[in-house]
DNA sequence: GCCATAATTTAGCCTGTCCTAATTTAATAC
DNA sequence: GTATTAAATTAGGACAGGCTAAATTATGGC
């Protein structure tokens, strides 16, 4: 049997968060990201530990499987592909994708998955420039990238990610050109950590709680995973 | 909140049922069709009817109301808006079609269904040659139609539908060119009811079982709805 | 009209997923 | 090292959706 969404969606969070952290990851810290209540996530965690997706040690946190870890991959694939067909084929705004992926990457077969990544032609990158997991579901590697909030002065960056967030601040960045692929330079780092950015010969000035969000590649060490089209074949 | 894919799919039976034989329609019907127990089906029944979807008169039957009906229907127009489109855009052989739809009908936004209906400029059919429900779903018109297994040696008629059943039969069906909008000649009516037909010159045999969920109109009555090429726009 | 049978509902139980409130454990301050 | 506090678990309850077995109702034959 399949796992329901909610392991999906549960397994796909420690993901995210042991990428950020590292094992283990907390109850609470699960809890607050799915919008759930600790409890219910203690006895989720519980059945996952059944099914060996994850290893746990009471009050201390959880780990992922291989197993768990494939599981979550798979989901990751679909949401990705998903969002990159939906923006691409389907017309939806950039800001739209991530709710309708969010809910459909539980509920495709994996005959519709073959079918999407045929026609998408095997993209390695989604519409926010993430990293679309293969068909070997290998966890695809970490970018050398950094933050756009760690940027100084000066610095020549190509946006490299923009994650999903809500959908007000990307669909005004989108309106800025601020999506994976261009080339910025910043301006001012100012008290706050407000950043202002030249973009195509514009200054937009962002939050840092916006920019922390927004991950950059040095001009420099620019290599085929952020060209500007970065939906390569395989 | 949305209805769960339970309740949608007992409401789509139900919808199902009474085009077939009319209102009421009973619990052990619907049960067959899910294939769940008659209890289970007893309690989903008590349930719509305090959500006002159907009523019921205990061991009589239950009957949609104008609310259930219009979910029903949004769910057949999901259906077969995603039937259509697996099929045009993303290369599904036509027998694996109504599975995938059947799982995601109950997820897709009605956004999704907007640009659904758009891509494919508000197709009128689905593959199997089926009316797909309007925007203001409507509950599309009963075709003047009749099974395979009423026609009788001479008749000269084009395939309306071909119902969904097992992929085996609908993949066979499509091999020897039994799809919608093909016309054909009753060559022979054989004991238990095995009817031959030219198909492009080809003399086919379909057992009864087959032939009653395969419905054709007469070629003195076609209408624009079971033109060769079905899928007109708005 | 009564009886056998088929259809249906009721009773009772289970699991998954959710919650709040109470308790326990771990970590931190001092 | 103890007290406070934060994190996590346990206790207990709700509801949806599933089951089997037992009881009930309707129906068709005669």
């Amino acid at each position: 049997m399949s796992p329901s969404p909610v392991i999906e969606d549960t397994l796909k969070t420690i993901y995210h968060l042991q990428q950020e952290a590292g094992p283990p990851v907390g109850t609470s810290d699960i809890a607050d990201r799915l919008d759930k209540a600790q409890a219910t996530v203690t006895s989720t965690l519980d059945r996952l530990e059944d099914q060996e997706l994850i290893t746990r040690e009471p009050y201390q946190g959880s780990e992922l499987t291989d197993k768990g870890r494939t599981v979550a991959v798979e989901v990751l694939r679909h949401h990705r592909l998903l969002e990159t067909y939906l923006a691409d084929h389907l017309d939806y705004p950039w800001e739209l994708v991530h709710e309708e992926a969010d809910r459909l990457e539980h509920h495709i077969s994996e005959e519709f998955e073959r079918r999407l990544a045929e026609t998408l032609e095997n993209p390695r990158r989604d519409p926010h420039g993430d990293p679309i997991p293969g068909e070997d579901l290998e966890p695809p590697n970490q970018d050398p990238m950094r933050p756009l909030s760690a940027c100084e002065v000066g610095d020549r960056v190509v946006i490299t990610r923009v994650s999903d967030r809500n959908e007000d601040d990307l669909a005004y960045l989108a309106d800025v050109g601020i999506t994976p692929g261009t080339a910025v330079r910043i301006v001012d780092v100012a008290p706050f950590g407000m950043i202002t950015l030249d973009v195509d010969d514009t200054e937009q000035a962002i939050p840092e709680g916006v920019a922390t969000s927004i991950r950059v590649t040095s001009l420099n060490d620019v290599d085929d995973s952020v060209s500007v089209d970065h939906r390569g074949d395989a």
